[in-house]
DNA sequence: ATTAGGG
DNA sequence: CCCTAAT
């Protein structure tokens, strides 16, 4: 055969190098740091005794109150700046789900001139959605996506709602106050014109509506949520804000999902590092803003940006798996132990990409170093009636967190969104790069616990959707409880996300990973400094452990490791003299001690070999194959399927000869 | 466990 | 690369 004559008589066997495992001690480094500081105690105590006051007046209240309360609250604050009331108004209305779109916000934002601090941080939502987007799944069940809206009047130092209850009037049973009187005091009044709340919070922080939304990332503090009547949820306000887009997003904001969900999802870049440049009050310029100061240049990702709607929804359960505590809890343990700050700092040598032909001695040089900017707690499911005291659910809190931290965490890697279980790996190994993939590393706290805990039983059940019932509730749920129910309706919207590459919480990235070419690669801090500190912690179990382990395994993809032309070659060596169709033997003959590369992998690669060389060199990506090697890869395809018949026949007859010498050469041996 | 294909 | 159906 034409073929045989060129072809040596032995396949050329491939060989990858063993990649030498870099020391635990390096994969990372975790500083346990300060703890949140609050310096805004000040405010919050007075928002605390307002709270208070309001709570009493609410009962017999309405909006007739709000004037009065309003200039309680002015009476207070000496230095706060007046504020029209549609300035108010637009924030939350920017918030709102249905419309929540980042231009909107942009906009509103872009009117508040004054608020520098809030265009700085508007700069840099984006990053921070990014950042948590992993969390974006761990969502406090019973918030209504309306509620978000309003999620963000809290401030950097806000307490949880109960906090502030209790800092003001000491126990204040939750119960005295029936619903209609938490929506006064938290909803209605907060999208009121006049809810002093706002106003005192703007005065104070700015657009308080923003001001929230980054509080968490900038300050380290404690974000609250006071999203309902009912929930007191005090978890990510992102999270409460994807979920909300979620369920009322069906006009989808594409680009705030995709921002959610998709190549942003993971970016953690500086976001600790607030940047006061002014905004352009453009959402497109802000975006471009944040690419620009993207830190890290994203992994091209080819194949990882765009996961079916199958992955999608497993990844989103992992990511959902990824609750999180959100560090602005009332509770000061909360606070001491999942405060840590790290910096994540990336420096040594540089990566391969894991080829087998690639060179080693460099990564012997390859050092990571990072710190960890902030660890957050998985999220705690607690139900506490409606009866219960302030001072009862601070309590449950605590235990709650200190019977998770008693029973020891443990530290989990999530690369792109998936959890990277296997210890034995090398930081190489698992594609983990310093100079692509820093922002795709991520660190998780998981509780060792197997149960999830419902510290509290409440009448009412947790709900997968807010509902009425809901409201009586203060519950701070897994997200896997929610998505349970939305997780057909999350698929739907997220159709093109990756969550993982949004990860995740996704949820989180990749979650899902993602990494687009958009993404700019010209930032100069792109091998810098990489604060990806992106911490998740799977969530108290709500869902069976090895449900969740489960899908979590199956969602950790493989790293990508293109062929090398080496590697290719000796594919079209093996290929051309087993012919094609036997990935098996292909693999026994030419990559026997390439590990990662299955006869799976082979045949897929062979497919796209065959692919490459049909179409013109200009169409053709990644590192570029010699013609000859895909002319040989054409010829050889032709061939074996022209006479795949053939060939066939000729196989088993080999076979058979070969098993007959084998039986022999057994005889002869036991002779 | 492999193979074949679609995604 | 992943996922599956079919062997």
């Amino acid at each position: 055969m034409v073929l045989k004559k060129r072809l040596p008589s032995r396949p050329i066997s491939f060989e990858v190098p063993v990649v030498p495992r870099a020391p635990r001690s390096s994969r990372r480094r975790v500083q346990h740091n300060r703890i949140a500081d609050c310096k805004h105690l000040c405010p919050i105590e007075l928002l605390a005794s307002l709270a208070g006051k309001l709570l009493q007046e609410s009962e017999s209240s309405s909006a007739s109150n709000n004037a009065s309360d309003e200039n309680d609250v002015l009476a207070l604050c000496e230095n706060g700046i007046k504020e029209e009331r549609q300035d108010v108004d637009k924030p939350l209305k920017v918030e709102s789900p249905e419309q929540g779109s980042w231009e909107e916000s942009t906009s509103i934002a872009e009117r508040c001139s004054e608020c520098k601090e809030l265009k700085c941080k508007f700069e840099n939502y984006p990053q921070a959605e990014s950042d948590h987007s992993q969390e974006c799944t761990s969502v406090i069940s019973g918030a209504k996506p309306v509620v978000c809206s309003n999620i963000e009047l809290g401030d950097p130092c806000t307490r949880s709602f109960a906090g502030i209850l209790d800092d003001g009037k000491g126990d204040v049973s939750l119960e005295s106050a029936n619903r209609s009187s938490f929506k006064h005091l938290f909803r209605d009044r907060a999208v009121g014109t006049n809810d002093p709340e706002i106003k005192l919070r703007k005065r104070l922080y700015g657009d308080p509506v923003r001001l929230t939304s980054f509080s968490g990332h900038k300050t380290g503090t404690n974000l609250v949520n006071r999203d309902d009547d009912k929930n007191f949820s005090r978890s990510n306000k992102r999270s409460n804000r994807i979920k909300s887009f979620r369920y009322h997003q069906k006009i989808g904001d594409h680009r705030t999902r995709k921002l959610l969900s998709s190549k942003y999802w993971r970016a953690a870049p500086k976001l600790w590092d607030c940047d006061f440049s002014k905004a352009d009050g453009d959402a497109k310029a802000m975006f471009v803003g944040y690419k620009r100061k993207a830190l890290l240049k994203r992994e091209q990702h080819p194949g990882g940006l765009l996961y079916k709607k199958r992955k999608l929804l497993d990844r989103s359960s992992i990511i959902t798996s990824d609750g999180v505590i959100s560090r602005e809890s009332n509770s000061n343990l909360l606070q001491k132990s999942l405060h840590i700050d790290k910096d994540i700092l990336l420096e040594g040598g540089t990566f391969d990409s894991v080829s087998g032909s690639q060179p080693l001695h460099r990564l012997k040089d390859a050092n990571v170093k990072f710190s960890i900017k902030s660890l957050k707690i998985p999220e705690l499911f607690i139900d506490v009636p409606e009866t219960a005291t302030v001072g009862s659910l601070k309590r449950t809190v605590v235990e709650a967190v200190t019977a998770i931290l008693g029973s020891g965490l443990r530290v989990g890697v999530v690369l792109r969104g998936k959890k990277i279980r296997d210890d034995s790996r090398t930081l190489l190994q698992s594609g983990f790069s310093c100079e692509e993939n820093l922002e795709n590393l991520g660190f998780t706290l998981e509780p060792v616990l197997e149960k999830s805990q419902q510290l509290v039983v409440s009448e009412d059940p947790p709900l997968a959707v807010p509902t009425e019932a809901s409201h009586q509730l203060i519950s701070v749920q897994d997200a896997n409880v929610l998505n349970i129910g939305a997780s057909d309706a999350v698929a739907e919207q997220h159709p093109l996300t990756d969550p993982c590459d949004h990860v995740v919480d996704n949820p989180r990235e990749d979650i899902p990973s993602i990494t687009d070419n958009s993404v700019d690669n010209n930032s100069p801090d792109c091998t810098a400094i990489v604060p990806l500190a992106v911490v998740q912690m799977e969530p108290l179990a709500t869902v069976p452990p090895d449900q969740k382990n489960k899908r979590s395994e199956l969602c950790q993809r493989r790293i990508r490791r293109p062929f090398s032309v080496t590697e290719v070659e000796a594919l079209v060596h093996a290929v051309e003299e087993v012919g094609i169709g036997r990935w098996r033997d292909v693999k026994l003959c030419a990559f026997e001690n390439a590990d990662h590369r299955t006869y799976i992998d082979l045949k897929d690669k062979w497919k796209t070999l065959v692919h490459t060389a049909s179409i013109s060199p200009q169409q053709r990506r990644g590192e570029p194959v010699p013609q000859e090697l895909l002319d040989r890869v054409l010829s050889a395809h032709a061939c074996w399927t022209q006479h795949q018949g053939k060939h066939n026949a000729k196989q088993a007859v080999r076979k058979m000869v070969e098993a007959e010498v084998g039986a022999e050469g057994i005889k002869v041996g036991g002779s």
